[in-house]
DNA sequence: CTTTCTTGTCTAAGATCCTAAACACCATGA
DNA sequence: TCATGGTGTTTAGGATCTTAGACAAGAAAG
């Protein structure tokens, strides 16, 4: 029963949309290396790995904590949200089942055509956010969805990610994000 | 800035009181390679290093995690405790600040001079308790301290532990610990 | 003081990892 | 059709990890 290094590797890679000779270029080592260990040819060393996670980035705990098989909901509709007040105060959760959550609530609002830049956006932490008004374009890793009011998102902000307001009209969210940046 | 594998390595086998010969027997490999490895003078594969971890055992994704510079608090006096609640409803949380939390709470009574064993337990999850009455000896890693009425204590329960009514009187003590066992 | 057992360290030799380079395949165009 | 640039794979050889066994130091018992 052993931990299927390459399985993960390759997954994380095609996720972030690099070849194995790009992700080799950043990690400095050779593009055969990937190869061999996404084929588990080989059982890269600790500093090798290291190497070939610096060039994603990712740390060692969240490559060998991340669960391929469980991906997270990434989307939610209306429905999905869990509500958790009474008749008088009403409170709608977001992912509601996600342990160890730590976030805190912004309100952003994107004007007509206006999106987050051309690159994908990563960096650490956890973002969230619940569409009010208009209609916005998130793309997450491979997958892209037009979120309307009453829809959510839930994902965590290593993932190549990107906004962009499609429509005619301004769009509101009430976004979260983990403390330290952003 | 690597990872100090051999840091870590060492102060785990430590912990759990193993010698480099009785972890290496476990694990299936030398104890000269145990040594190497604590030393940082090989960078193990990560298929050697799970077999040594299996040892212990502990996961690679848990051994990644582990920061042993800011190992959590075991023991709180009774002024740790922090209050939540309002001047109608109190609420004295232990542990606050600790992130991902996921305890359920019981009510344990050792009689006078009861013990959970002469061996040391260790299994998966935390557990953590407020001691109502009597006094108990609590042993959590190389730690030991008696713990008083309003005193608490909150670890992972893969440290080693033990709890010893060490005095005459009868203890309770309200614990928690996670879902799946014990 | 010896003997014995334990501990962690060190060293050649064998096994495995890692690199450099070539290879095969699939596109896109000239 | 033939180049060109992209992809992932394979292989020989040098670098590194891993083993088996010896070594030195300390503790406990005779």
């Amino acid at each position: 029963m052993s931990v299927d290094v390459g399985a993960r590797l390759r997954g994380i890679r095609t996720t972030f949309g690099l070849s194995q000779r790009e992700l080799a270029r950043r990690a400095g080592v050779t593009n055969g290396l990937i190869s061999l260990i996404e084929q588990n040819r080989v059982s890269p060393s600790v500093s090798s790995l290291k190497k070939v996670l610096d060039g994603v980035p990712m740390s060692l705990a969240e490559f060998f904590t991340l669960d391929l098989s469980a991906t997270p909901r990434a989307f939610f509709s209306a429905d999905d949200l869990v509500e958790l007040g009474n008749p008088q105060v009403s409170l709608r959760l977001v992912a509601a089942q996600r342990p160890g959550r730590q976030l805190t609530l912004l309100h952003e609002r994107y004007a007509a055509g206006a999106a987050t830049g051309e690159e994908m956006l990563t960096h650490r932490g956890e973002e969230a956010g619940v569409v009010i008004r208009g209609r916005i374009e998130l793309t997450v890793g491979g997958a892209v969805r037009v979120l309307g009011p009453g829809e959510a998102y839930y994902f965590a902000s290593q993932l190549p990610h990107r906004f962009r307001n499609v429509g005619r009209e301004a769009c509101e969210i009430i976004s979260a994000c983990t403390p330290p940046t952003f």
